[in-house]
DNA sequence: ACACTGACGTTGCGATTACAACAAATTCGG
DNA sequence: CCGAATTTGTTGTAATCGCAACGTCAGTGT
């Protein structure tokens, strides 16, 4: 597939076509790397003023704490972003890794000038600016989401939290979520074997009904 | 102090003169509201499209849940800001109330025309889009903190999560923070009088050392 | 000096959880 | 259809936590 309309089919460039895109990535200071697997991309402390698209491969966010135990906080794959809300706020250093997780491309953009508009009348370039804040913000949205999934302090307040919301989003008491056990326990900070448990005494209670990843609120 | 000047020294106008800030407030749709102490100025499910910048008094977040549970999300006093990241994210439904917690005055900003520079030569109008991202993003990075301080599963890797990450801020193993205990409870999602055995039995331990705010660690 | 208030430390107990080890169910490739 | 690999459910135990109750200490106003 082209580039550009590979490009023109990201949220980052939603509303704007194949050539449009093409025409805004000089503006954008575009500029593609290739990472062997492994090699570090953003070391933690780095000031970065680049979000990075992950064109083939795919890249791993983690964090190592001062005893030097390494945590992985997220992987992104073709087609995702990682750095934005970094590259957004002008100096503050990043407290992750960045490293290609597979052999990869990415496609580095300057974010100053994704976010000023340029004064050549640069086709959509305002759209993209706007795309960039909301791709942001919702991670932001996100994030609230799951602290409040994981205030509760037990187990059960936890996923009620979670399938609430889920079904709330939904429209219906009935829905699939899309994680398995052991992504919906590490996304709830509980042991999975623990949370299996309180799902089966939570079933016995007669408050839901669920089997694999499908689940029905009573 | 004159309207402009108050504004001008918030984050969102940083690097705008007052008289700047006067000119550019007809382009961003300002408009200004009274709320009376307890008056709902969001509903849950409410899509909003402004930014709310609070000129006197103060407004709470909160949430209920399923079964009319509230928690209180967070506090915004005078020169905050609340809504930005649902009013950034066209179409997303709010969820969480916000409301009046004293006789207060709002200015609204539409956030669409806060981000999309106006075909006026607005002065500044580009570096308050900026600045507004960079608002977003900000909170972001504080959430993404947060998560991490709040993953270890016990109390003792919950403080030294956060404590470790007060001391590289800071750039010293000595410093204080700005939380009491009731309120580093809180952030932490951890019972206080736990917390405080827990501070405790750490230093007993030689980890760390402390009284009230301040902290020293080894 | 006095009582009052709010923040903080301490202790004991019951409830919840992590963890490990294992069993059952499901998926997938041959 | 079979066996290996993956996912999920079950159980027991030790560790941790929430919670409530109480004690201590510093600041404040009278």
């Amino acid at each position: 597939m082209e580039r550009s309309e590979f490009l023109a089919q990201l949220p980052l460039f939603e509303g704007s076509g194949p050539e449009e895109v093409k025409a805004m990535l000089g503006c954008l200071g575009a500029h593609e790397r290739h990472y062997e697997a492994g090699e570090r991309i953003h070391r933690m402390g780095d000031v970065i003023h680049t979000v990075g698209l992950v064109l083939e491969g795919c890249v791993r966010i983690e964090s190592v704490d001062v005893w030097g135990n390494v945590s992985v906080m997220g992987v992104t794959g073709v087609g995702g972003m990682f750095g934005e809300a970094y590259a957004a706020v002008p100096g503050e250093p990043l407290m992750v890794d960045v490293v290609a997780e597979r052999d990869s491309n990415v496609l580095f953009l300057n974010v100053g000038k994704v976010l000023t508009t340029c004064s050549h009348a640069c086709p959509n370039h305002s759209r993209t600016s706007g795309n960039m804040t909301a791709i942001i913000a919702r991670r932001s949205l996100a994030l609230s989401r799951r602290m409040f999934h994981v205030a509760p302090k037990t187990i059960r307040g936890k996923v009620l939290a979670y399938l609430s919301d889920c079904a709330e989003r939904e429209g219906s008491r009935e829905f699939d979520i899309p994680l398995d056990r052991q992504k919906l326990a590490d996304y709830l900070g509980v042991d999975r074997s623990a949370l299996s448990a309180e799902l089966s005494r939570m079933q016995k209670a007669g408050l839901i009904e669920t089997h694999r990843s499908h689940f029905v609120l009573k």
